[in-house]
DNA sequence: TCGGTTTTCCGAATAGTGTCAGGATTATCG
DNA sequence: CGATAATCCTGACACTATTCGGAAAACCGA
């Protein structure tokens, strides 16, 4: 068992390379199947043959259909945690929480399926796996420090942010799906917010329409 | 068409009456069932054996799945519109709010399904019939009525208010299922949004947590 | 280039789903 | 009672996710 393979498992980089790509095809597909069927109207037939497969042949990839939501869910997450990566946080507490929100709307607006898939468990038995969720908490605790980073003190004011965030987003999706009537009123709710949680220093705000 | 029943249809009353009630009974089940294994998790096998039946004969009640759904989404909007009926709102615009987003949040965190039914399109190619959807609209408009009695003058501003309440509403079935951790945050929300569109009135907010 | 191993893919099959067509059984009415 | 209509079920069909077993192909070391 020590002495098969010393130091020279390369020669099988090829086939795990080959592999890989044809699960990240599949992944891609998917996505696509999502956004024009619904989360729950996804089917492995449609999805095998969006890759010109038989619905069987999937299983060389992923285990179960859960398998397949539970890599989704995770390069949602993923995709995410991205777009927070080269944002730079303003020292300006109020202008931070903008980008925040804007951040996180937009992303959320973009893809009422993958908002689904990320925050809602709408799927009847699926679960993300530990690893899978591990990534979520990443996202999680990134959005926490930002706000602490920018003043925020108590964990309830954090829980009353992603209310009023998660809250914009998800009638954006339900009520006007691809328009910005809510996406408009985020620089409202931040000023609320701030003004709220951090003090009265906020701007007067804008009365005309 | 004018000479067969001129005025004498009692008889057929009973019949109507047992159709009528088992037609209930189906969905008093079907609302069971949908909270013990979601809105999705539905089968009609399921629900028809819950009532001592066979799936097939559903269809004597029901023309479809989907139309089981329809009288769910109709049967959950009206519930909440009864809910809006005994509620004699405060002169107090602040009072007001506090008790129309109580009332909203508490409803919506009683029933995850339910809440998925009425407010998200969650289900694969399911849209309400125009007469259930009626009755959401019916609902959507007396939260307007109210919030405009209680000094509310913009559009947006109610954009603002469900997105805020909605938000509550969702994090506590996403997060804390069963818990008030987003409950207790009404009064501190209502405080904000009513600090910031209906003036500074309002009261100092409590700091201890 | 060859032989052996591993990976990939599919055909067949199973249990589950929603739904339709037919007939039989039952309740109701004239 | 006989006619009628409502109810319920048997059988069937197309679809779903999934398992098994084998064939074809890709890859490896030689």
């Amino acid at each position: 068992m020590a002495s098969t393979t010393p130091a020279e498992p390369r020669r099988r980089d090829r086939r795990r390379a080959r592999h890989e790509a044809t699960k990240q095809e599949i992944l891609d597909a998917a996505w696509q199947l999502l956004r024009a069927d619904g989360l729950n109207g996804l089917s492995l037939r449609a999805l095998a043959h969006a890759v010109d497969m038989e619905p069987q042949s999937l299983y060389t990839y992923f285990a179960s259909k859960h398998a397949v939501y539970d890599h989704l869910f995770a390069d949602g997450n993923r995709e995410l945690l991205a777009r927070f990566e080269p944002i730079e946080i303003s020292d300006d507490p109020h202008e931070a929480l903008r980008t925040i929100a804007r951040l996180f709307v937009t992303f959320v607006a973009e893809d009422q399926a993958r908002y689904e898939l990320l925050f809602l468990r709408t799927i009847p038995d699926f679960e993300p796996s530990p690893e899978s969720y591990a990534i979520a908490v990443e996202v999680f605790a990134k959005g926490h420090s930002v706000l602490t980073a920018a003043g925020l003190g108590d964990d309830a004011d954090f829980d009353l942010w992603t209310a009023l965030v998660a809250g914009l987003a998800s009638q954006q999706l339900a009520n006007d799906p691809g328009g910005d009537r809510y996406i408009r009123l985020i620089d409202d709710a931040v000023a609320m917010f701030a003004e709220h949680v951090l003090g009265k220093q906020a701007p007067k705000r804008d009365t005309n329409a």
